[in-house]
RNA sequence: UGGGGUAUCGUCAAGCGGUAAGACAACGGAUUUUGAUUCCGUCAUUCGUAGGUUCGAAUCCUGCUACCCCAGCCA
């Protein structure tokens, strides 16, 4: 019997179910390898999602994804990173069972086949300095020169190996090489390096080692002992696969990996790089790597990103080897979409205008019932107070108002949300001519949002009642960058200089108590607002909301 | 001037020699107690460009152009 082949979605998939075909391949495994010495971010997103739904999409053919830490680089590897990464992806929904490997596990096999090509005369100890290296490297477009000691007999190279491992030399002093050809075309070919001493204790393994291999060497070790079938990284990595390849052909190791490359994400109005992250935090730009700001896995989960979100968004853009920038309304929308069919509604008032129903009996709060979500009924209802003095949006209001504005302006008529009818009689103003107050009248029979002769009004506005209203401060976030694109800047210019200095702006609401018996992981529309959730630093007696995103806005557009 | 890649709608992206999917965005219009949602409709005679092969080309061939990556003892 065979198993039914799925269909493939990308390229990737269409090599992987080649393969199937083909015989080449009986099995599907991936990994995720991060190295652990930054947090990710929305672009590792996209490889995990890759890496992890082929594995579940080739589940028939015993597709598995492993989690690998590439810690081959001591001086910039950190607990915290893996810690963070294990978090992340775990969060993101994927599940890696017991298979969460680390390079650093693999150190002596990499050492044993280190000795293996030193045996076969592939491999060579270097005594050139580092600037010696560059020189003899060559440039693009001319050859590099033979070490002189590209030809020392095998067993002073494996005599050599065998004291720098033992910690004779200082840093710098010797390398061992690969002997490939220091006149490829190829940089890469050029007679790489495949261990350098590094005398700096290893966050796992501690000071066991004071040779450390190079990714070059080590990425396609990992792999084979793993038993991936097929090794994705990102388009940089393109001209290195010859090299992938050289290692595990000259090792004559069977059934080998394929290394395929997939263009890496980038987002409108934002940074991916980890240097740039980095910078961004360390400056204090940002309120750390979870700054809701940051397009980072953790700033996305702290604004109130769902995983099954960011899974979509990643579904969605797509896998293909084009250098692009995914608009940043693509993510907003998934969000959305989801949010719009699961989170209650509820209001808040974020620039609050004092209104005062001058016809509304003397201390009367009368409860109404409001939908939790008017596109599910089955959610059924909450209840808010209304009263005779109440707080609207600032912007809900106009003296002066444009053709089409449907919101209150003096003799307009409005409808309250779940409320009733009010109509503008008075405003009031300082003495500098702010707005500070204004007077209705209500209609006592538009309760709950209909009159009796069904007299149509266009504007709907939310509302909280002054004297129940709760005080909430409400994080509203707007692009990191002002500029679209961050991958290609104008000449003379650098990322920081389109840092959008207002790119957080705080507000002092005034909510609905509903919104005080909310769980820290509930996420709510606040009406013709956006999608909010509890900040981490949130308690009930004092509110905290991060604004995820806001609802479409034409009129906002149309307006500009 | 070397090597490796990529070019299909504003943005992603299908297409794999048989006559340009889809999504986001945008723009109309309907519905609406969120100017949200929903719903209907519009949005590439053309696939970087110039030739060639073919009955037929985004798909094959040739030339050209643009952009990205590579000269870490980083990954």
């Amino acid at each position: 019997m065979s198993l039914s082949i799925p269909s493939p979605a990308n390229f990737i998939e269409d090599i992987i179910v080649e393969d199937l075909k083909s015989g080449k391949r009986t099995n599907v495994h991936t990994r995720f390898p991060p190295e652990p010495n930054g947090y990710l971010h929305i672009g590792h997103a996209k490889s995990i999602c890759l890496n992890f739904g082929i594995a579940h999409k080739f589940a028939d053919f015993n597709g598995l994804c492993n989690v690998r830490m590439d810690d081959t680089n001591p001086a910039k590897e950190d607990i915290e990173y893996e810690d963070s990464i294990k978090a992340d992806v775990r969060w993101l929904g994927f599940d890696w069972e017991d298979r969460e490997y680390y390079a650093s596990d693999y150190y002596q096999k990499f050492y044993d086949y280190a000795i293996d090509l030193i045996k076969m005369g592939k491999a060579y100890v270097c005594e050139l300095t580092a600037e010696q290296m560059t020189e003899y490297r060559g440039t693009l477009t001319e050859a590099g020169r033979n070490s002189p000691w590209r030809d020392r007999p095998i067993e002073e190279s494996l005599d050599l190996f065998a004291r720098m491992t033992a910690g004779e030399f200082p840093e710098g002093k010797m390398l061992l090489r690969a002997k490939i050809d220091m006149s490829s075309p190829n940089i890469n070919m050029r007679d790489p390096a495949i261990y350098r001493i590094r005398k700096i204790p290893h966050h796992r393994i501690g000071d066991k080692w004071v040779v450390y291999p190079m990714y070059d060497y080590a990425h396609p070790l990992s792999d084979w002992i793993e038993g991936i079938t097929h090794s994705i990284c990102t388009l940089e990595f393109e001209d290195h696969r010859p090299l992938y390849n050289w290692f595990l052909e000259t090792l004559e190791l069977p059934n080998r990996p394929q290394q395929i490359e997939f263009a890496r994400l980038n987002l409108s109005y934002t940074v991916m790089s980890k240097r740039l992250l980095l910078q961004l935090v360390e400056a204090k730009f940002v309120d750390g790597w979870d700054d809701p700001r940051l397009p980072t896995i953790s700033g996305l989960r702290r604004r109130g990103y769902t995983p099954a979100s960011i899974r979509e968004f990643a579904d969605r853009i797509g896998v293909a080897k084009a250098d692009s920038i995914v608009d940043i309304n693509l993510l907003w929308f998934c969000i959305r979409d989801e949010l719009n069919a699961t989170a209650p509604r509820a209001m808040a008032v974020l620039d609050p205008l004092k209104v005062k129903i001058t016809n509304w009996p003397e201390g009367k709060v009368e409860m109404v019932q409001a939908q939790i979500n008017p596109n599910d009924p089955e959610a059924g209802f909450r209840e808010v107070p209304f009263s005779g003095e109440l707080w609207i949006e600032r912007s809900d209001f106009m003296e002066d108002p444009p053709k089409k504005y449907f919101r209150l302006a003096p003799g307009q008529e409005v409808r309250l949300i779940s409320g009733y009818y009010v109509t503008c009689t008075d405003v009031i103003k300082d003495d500098e001519g702010n707005v500070v107050e204004i007077h209705c009248t209500y209609d006592p029979e538009s309760k709950g949002g209909t009159t009796p002769d069904g007299r149509r009004v266009r504007g709907t506005i939310h509302w909280v009642s002054a004297a129940h209203a709760v005080d909430a401060k409400v994080n509203l976030y707007e692009h990191l960058f002002t500029r679209e694109n961050m991958t290609n800047l104008p000449p003379d210019t650098k990322p920081m200089d389109f840092i959008n200095e207002n790119s957080l702006e705080v507000s002092s609401a005034k909510v609905e108590p509903y919104l005080q018996s909310i769980d820290a992981e509930t996420r709510v529309q606040f009406m013709r607002h956006g999608y909010f959730w509890p900040d981490k630093e949130s308690s009930s007696d004092a509110l905290v909301f991060n604004r995820i995103v806001g609802l479409k806005d034409s009129w906002g557009k149309k307006k500009k």
